[in-house]
DNA sequence: TCTTATTTGATATCTTGTCTCGCTTTCCAG
DNA sequence: CTGGAAAGCGAGACAAGATATCAAATAAGA
């Protein structure tokens, strides 16, 4: 299992895109590029109220379709996002805080090249995540919001860089 | 890897649980019963024209809640339902006409405890979902509608019982 | 059969996300 | 530096999926 943490510069990954450098997609940028946890269109809404809703959704539409950004099933179907820091991963979701841990592991891919052998046709993409209640987390609903970034930091013991 | 073809008498499992059984709950039950593949609120609504929407919502909530149903994440983020016959397992989606097979597999379970073992603190839940294009069905612009319970039988080659 | 609590369907509402459109901003050619 | 075409913006309309409301209908035990 391998972590990492690299902090992107997610601005520049669109601008190699050719998309303009505008005030709310670098204002998003910088806000991403700081998170630790997870965080939901919701959140990041509020975070950058001078933001339009519209205009979160679409950059992050962007990113996701960069892969900078992951997009992941809560248990109730809702959606939480975060910065995708390795290359391929899955990941771990705090059903009480919403946090968001990635993890490699070369035992998942294994399994998934033998289930691929034995399906009618051939495997496209696939989901994997793991819900997990953090002990370090105060129950709260399920409610990312009032969660804040040293609250997710804790949760899953990072070190504070 | 291991499958089951049992039918189970979804109307009894809910009226174990004390619920009434109604028409549109037993119109329900009986369709579902028989269905091969997946199934959408929509297809199930489109086939029960005297049911109304609301209650296919409620009635197909109930099932899940019995864990007699499983509610499965598309590639895109739409939901796609389908009858549960073993006992845990997870699926393979065609996300060509949604055709939906379950699976049992043993490295799955192993693969899951171990990595449980590596959370801070532990796993409540976990979501796996293998996206499959069957090289039989007809690409339909991934609407299940389009295909019949023949087609998502065929789909799979399963035996026609 | 009677009676009551449950369930239903129509419809309103809510949530999540996309689309539209007039105005603003970016950024490059000149 | 500009000037202007093209890209991007925000507000709000719209769409899809799902839940809540409520008067009327109905299941099921007395």
């Amino acid at each position: 299992m391998a972590f990492q943490t690299s902090h992107p510069n997610l601005m520049a990954v669109l601008q190699g895109r050719g998309i303009r450098a505008t005030f709310p997609r670098k204002a998003i940028a910088r806000l991403l590029e700081q998170k630790q946890g997870g965080f939901t269109i919701e959140s990041l809404s509020e975070e950058l109220p001078s933001v339009g809703r519209a205009t979160v959704y679409r950059t992050v539409k962007l990113l996701l379709e960069e892969g900078v950004i992951c997009k992941l099933a809560m248990m109730d179907g809702s959606h939480v996002y975060s910065v995708s820091r390795a290359g391929h991963h899955h990941h771990y979701v705090c059903v009480k805080c919403g946090a968001v841990k990635e993890f490699k592991a070369a035992e998942v891919e294994r399994l998934l090249r033998s289930l691929g052998a034995n399906v009618p046709g051939h495997l496209v993409d696939h989901r994997i995540e793991l819900y997990v209640a953090c002990d370090y987390c105060p129950t709260n609903g399920g409610k990312i919001a009032v969660c804040s970034n040293q609250l997710t930091h804790q949760c899953w013991g990072l070190p504070s860089e």
